[in-house]
RNA sequence: GAGCCGUUAGUUCAGUGGGAGAACGCCUGCUUGACAGGCAGGAGGUCACUGGUUCGAAUCCAGUACGGCUCACCA
């Protein structure tokens, strides 16, 4: 082995070991109790990020966890189609090549995306593999798959014939540039600086003219009604009077409407039932023509009269220009409003009438909204989610559903060509060429929202993998898809099984860069998470993922952090090299735990079955910062700083009984805690694990460590930590008094009683080899040497006689520190003892803890108070 | 406008009713038979502020300030 790790060596040997031996691939045969996490499907889009390096690293030690705590795991991977984003890379393409999709035709198109989606599916696993994800590959899934596409058709008409599914005209959120509608929430608002036009608006008969005021003044050419409040007293002779609408000559009515808010503005309102909601709900009420002055590219139409032809933001300013010249336009006005962009393009969406399929969201909500008042419900951890969720869930208005895109699930809807009647099924009508379907797709999260029981085979209840696997366990996802997805699949589950869809939601947040800067392309601050690990390691990475930060929140990306996860990795690496340098070809069956073991023996193994319960602990509660912080802290100060340095003793030593028990020991602490930190680490902790003495053909597949409070020894913690007191006060002394490390020193301790002396005698050896004294001294009746450095420790006294480096003032000072440290201590619990109410109502065990400090430190502080007085004499 | 989160050591973050923690960084010393990407020692914090509850508050409650996020409205 050499002596620096190498992770490069390591990552590239075992993925295709563990895929070969087919451990990652879920049983199914009902013996083993399941566990099921499906994986929030990447888009087929391109490379994957660090946020899914993050998300799926969690759901691996998750998934590695219960698959060595004996759970049939399934952890099922699966891509998005991802429709307008696919759809847009592959228009990006061949724009490159000079085509147009509508040159190629949609069947073509359609052979071409399919083409970039095998090669970018081969890139993320590639990618998958290179993180070390325990992916079930025998039931990957692809939302366009021919299963998961009955699922959505099974879904799409039991929706419709339910009166779930609706098609109709209404105003959606329309995106000019990629010519689709979009949902609600796929629109960005951004607040802009706009702003406000004030017009005029002749009143036919002569005598004068109202006010209006808008922000998206080129909408005023499909104006079919002035709305005004019916209170208003300024405006109320002139209801049901007719203005004439300046550009266009349309006469259009003056109504009443108590949605008008006399406070804002003239409080008199233009309305356009075509291109914005409020207006087109107003439209209804009063039976108003709805005018479309655009076409689907943002274009004005022949309703725009002689603006046919022109951009609408072309048309807006020309218009501006012209209703100036004319008196109409009489004021602008800076103003700042939201304005909302589409989520994909950035272009400037446009509420826009237009025919469309929608669901309706009521009685689906309630149904999820009710699931939470149940002991069944979604857990969301953190909790706070929850009430995000329900919030927009309560909010909630019905989904617009079509997408007018090729790439996607066709809507399993026919139109006759003559009759215009409808078709909704599973597939189209008998006589198929008098009928054609409709042209659109389905929103891309339609399709999703039925990931965690599409891909297992439903509509089939039968299908074994739903049988067994469904619902879920767990779903890990970031708060930044809650609404998009989270919620989708929570009341499409409930409605489609009857069941919600996964037990747990961990939720965590986005990867930022270390200035706390959201990573994106055009800052340039992101980071491929493939450079991180050809650099540190995918362990590394991993490591640092996990531990980063606790649930929910956000995680700054540091390359120091990575660097010192690696040191972590060399760390280990060197440990066990040490281990293995002295471990004389022991064999699994020869270890013994059993035999006479040294103290330093009995404490690593009380603190390595303390860490099995607290990581056992910390894992079922997603705190996996915590359990990183444990096994490293185990690892590196207890196992390497402490028990290493003590098992040198007997390894170096003569006797071959302790020199077993103790290799014995070394092995088992090492295997039981590369078994621990596998989920974490999973590539490293295999290495390291196959030249250990192991049973088993992999740790991917070896049983989770069980705490077993017998083996525990709360005495051997007792005497390991005495030792350290003692052996640091050497330490201490030796640094501040400048005795190089090699310098023998006399140590002479004064235990204050038997058991003290017992515990230092016991310890004895470890004493003399890390305070490398020459001579030590235990004696209860010790005559304190002139001269010397002394501690007070609690139970014994400690001295150092080192004649001619001892300056008695400076010594005298160092005392005088210590003894003001330990006035204070007394003051402060004296301060709290003599406090009538604590001594009445706090807990039992925390008074006499109290008390024991009291003892303790005046103990002390007497012990140095004399020491002073006899350097002072 | 409503809601949520954050504010703890130079930095990044844990801790969430009973003596302020880790990692990294910093300072000092060390070719100690696994590791100098290491070992040993050390410095460094009125836990944002103001009140309240409590025997006891970094921790619970209310408010304030600053930073951030989400939703809604915006003719």
């Amino acid at each position: 082995m050499p002596t620096k790790y190498d992770p490069r060596d390591t990552e590239t040997k075992w993925y295709p070991y563990w895929t070969e031996q087919s451990y990652f691939e879920a049983e199914g045969s009902g013996k083993k109790e399941p566990f099921t996490i499906v994986i929030p499907p990447p888009n087929v889009t391109g490379r994957l990020h660090l946020g899914h390096a993050w998300d799926t690293t969690l759901q691996d030690i998750l998934s590695r966890l219960k698959r060595m705590q004996g759970y049939d795991t399934l952890w099922l991977p699966g891509m998005d189609h991802a429709g307008i984003a696919t759809q847009a890379k592959v228009e990006g393409r061949l724009k490159e090549e000079g085509m147009d999709r509508h040159e190629l035709g949609r069947e073509r198109f359609l052979e071409k995306t399919w083409e970039w989606k095998e090669e970018y599916a081969e890139f993320i696993r590639q990618q998958w593999a290179k993180l070390g994800l325990s992916l079930d590959y025998s039931r990957e899934r692809f939302t366009l798959d021919e299963g998961l596409s009955t699922a959505v058709r099974e879904v799409f008409v039991s929706l419709y014939n339910k009166g779930l599914i609706y098609r109709g005209q209404y105003i959606i959120n329309w995106d000019p540039d990629t010519q689709t509608a979009l949902s609600d929430i796929e629109v960005d608002y951004k607040d802009v600086q706009g702003h406000f036009y004030h017009m005029k608006y002749p009143l036919k008969d002569g005598s004068g003219h109202i006010e209006v005021a808008t922000t998206r003044p080129e909408t005023m050419l499909g104006d079919t009604a002035v709305a005004v409040h019916p209170e208003d007293e300024r405006y109320n002779h002139l209801i049901g009077q007719t203005v004439v609408l300046p550009v266009i000559g349309r006469e259009i009515e003056i109504i009443a409407d108590e949605y008008v808010d006399m406070e804002f503005g003239s409080g008199a309102v233009k309305i356009t039932p075509a291109h914005d909601p409020n207006d087109f709900e107003m439209g209804n009420r009063h039976n108003l023509e709805r005018i479309l002055v655009m076409d689907e590219s943002g274009t004005m139409n022949k309703n725009a009269a002689r603006y046919q032809g022109l951009d609408r933001f072309e048309c807006r300013t020309q218009l501006v220009k012209d209703l100036q010249e004319d008196g109409v336009l009489f004021e602008i006005e800076a103003h700042e409003h939201s304005v909302g962009h589409s989520e994909r393009s950035g272009a400037v969406v446009e509420p826009y009438l237009s025919t469309q399929w929608f669901v309706k969201m009521k009685p689906l909500a309630e149904q999820a909204v009710n699931l939470q008042n149940q002991e069944e419900k979604v857990h969301f951890v953190p909790d706070r989610f929850e009430k995000t969720y329900l919030h927009w869930l309560e909010n909630i208005r019905d989904w617009c559903i079509s997408r007018q895109l090729w790439w996607g699930h066709r809507i399993p809807a026919w139109y006759h060509k003559e009759t215009k009647e409808m078709h909704v099924g599973h597939t189209a009508p008998s006589n198929p060429e008098e009928w054609e379907q409709d042209e659109d797709v389905l929103d891309t999260w339609f399709s999703s929202a039925l990931w965690p029981f599409s891909t297992m085979g439903w509509p089939d209840r039968e299908d074994s993998d739903f049988q067994l696997f469904y619902p879920t366990n767990v779903l890990v996802t970031g708060y930044d898809i809650i609404f998009f997805w989270v919620s989708r699949m929570i009341f499409q589950g409930l409605e489609f099984t009857g069941q919600r869809p996964f037990k747990d939601v961990l939720i965590h947040g986005l990867v930022r860069d270390a200035e706390g800067r959201k990573m994106s392309k055009s800052l340039g601050n992101g980071v491929d998470p493939m450079d991180v690990i050809d650099q540190y390691g995918a362990d590394a990475l991993r490591f640092f993922l996990a531990t980063g930060t606790t649930p929910g929140n956000d995680l700054r990306f540091h390359w120091e952090k990575i660097e010192a996860n690696w040191n972590f990795a060399n760390k280990i690496w060197n440990a066990s090299r040490f281990a293995l340098m002295n471990m004389g070809n022991l064999a699994y069956e020869d270890m013994d735990l059993n035999g006479d073991k040294t103290i330093a023996d009995r404490w690593i193994l009380t603190r390595l079955e303390e860490t099995i319960r607290d990581v056992t602990r910390l894992m079922d509660n997603y705190e996996f910062g915590e359990v990183g912080r444990l096994l490293y802290n185990f690892i590196w100060d207890d196992v390497c700083d402490w028990y290493i340095e003590m098992a040198k003793l007997p390894l170096y030593g003569d006797d071959e009984a302790a020199r077993h028990t103790t290799r014995s020991v070394l092995a088992h602490v090492l295997e039981q805690t590369m078994r621990l930190l596998h989920p974490i680490m999973p590539f490293i902790t295999e290495e390291i694990w196959q030249h250990l003495p192991h049973d088993g053909s992999s740790i991917t597949v070896a049983k989770w460590p069980a705490a077993d409070e017998s083996r525990m020894d709360p005495e051997s913690v007792e005497d390991v930590d005495l030792l350290k007191h003692v052996i640091r006060s050497v330490r201490n002394t030796r640094a501040e008094m400048n005795v190089a490390p090699s310098k023998e020193i006399d140590l002479q301790m004064k235990p204050q009683n038997d058991d003290v002396q017992k515990r230092l005698e016991r310890g004895r050896t470890y004493l003399k080899r890390f305070s490398n004294s020459g001579q030590l001294t235990i004696d209860p009746a010790l005559k304190v040497p002139e001269k010397s450095v002394s501690h007070v420790l609690s139970g014994a006294e400690l001295y150092m006689p080192l004649a001619g480096l001892i300056d008695l003032e400076e010594e005298i000072a160092r005392l005088e520190k210590e003894k003001e440290k330990l006035d204070k201590e007394v003051e402060r619990v004296q301060k709290k003892l003599e406090n009538e109410g604590f001594i009445q109502k706090a807990p039992e065990n925390v008074v006499a803890e109290e008390r024991e400090k009291e003892k303790d430190y005046m103990e002390k502080r007497e012990k140095v108070t004399a020491r002073i007085q006899e350097l002072k004499a």
